[in-house]
DNA sequence: TATTGTTATACTCTATAACTATA
DNA sequence: TATAGTTATAGAGTATAACAATA
């Protein structure tokens, strides 16, 4: 961002806008944005609750609220409550919501593939690279 | 993404995002953000028109027009008139724009130091993979 | 009394359309 | 007629505050 094309937190910037892009392209028949698909790939590997959502995705509970509505309107997530603590709502992907969840993370790999298709396996250098950036720092943001 | 933590475009988005957090606290009190400091890069290497602008930072015209206000008003930044095509505004930043600009510049590398710090000297293999990976596709977003 | 989720509301950002001045 | 810049406005996205149910 000095002279801009050399700056790091340029490149970032621009390379998570056009990987998002990208992947919003490729989910878009599947009519999913990346936090929809997201959201889905958390609840598939866990039962989260809205507020561990929100803070693991960074956003507003508010936000979460209106996310799992749509999700939930279109079938392809539950809401039923924790036993232990009957505020929470378990989040549970439903059959028609696992399966399109499986669609979508085939189309996220080959999206991620392509988008990276430059620099072929050193892909796992710049994920390695990353990884190493941002693990230390958890505050602000999608968190973890 | 789908298995999120391994996700290069969910890396992307956390590192884009943290390297912003961490540019906007680090300017914070020379009273820029991220695309106001961007703007006057810009500028200071090239007296673009506003469009120009607006493409170069992927941002509406509209926009680069309230910005441009509001470096302006501060004193940052003239404009005045292309003579060959007297539509067009020509930037120049004001000697006080250029000092604070050179101000913000030190503080743009010191705090990209920072955020890089976990990888040392191996920022620049991960700003060679970025570049690669982003300059074919220049299409949607930041351009160039 | 504190917390989860919800709703309503306000605020910010961005995009759209209409206008002016220049070409 | 088309383009650069401006303004006003509408829309989307996000944050804030108050409320109900549960702890």
């Amino acid at each position: 961002m000095g002279q801009p094309n050399e700056s790091l937190t340029y490149l970032l910037q621009k390379a998570a806008k056009q990987a998002l892009v990208r992947l919003e392209a490729d989910l878009a028949d599947l009519d999913l944005n990346a936090r929809q698909y997201l959201l889905l790939a958390l609840v598939e590997h866990e039962h989260f609750s809205q507020q561990a959502l929100a803070h693991k995705l960074g956003l507003d509970p508010t936000a979460v609220v209106k996310l799992v509505d749509q999700l939930e309107a279109r079938g392809l997530l539950q809401r039923t409550r924790f036993a232990d603590d009957r505020r929470q709502h378990r989040l549970t992907l439903t059959p028609q919501g696992r399966e399109l969840f499986l669609q979508a993370a085939e189309r996220q790999q080959k999206s991620e593939r392509d988008f990276t298709r430059a620099i072929g396996s050193r892909r796992n250098e710049l994920r390695a690279l990353l990884g190493e950036i941002v693990a230390p720092t958890r505050s602000a943001g999608a968190d973890e």
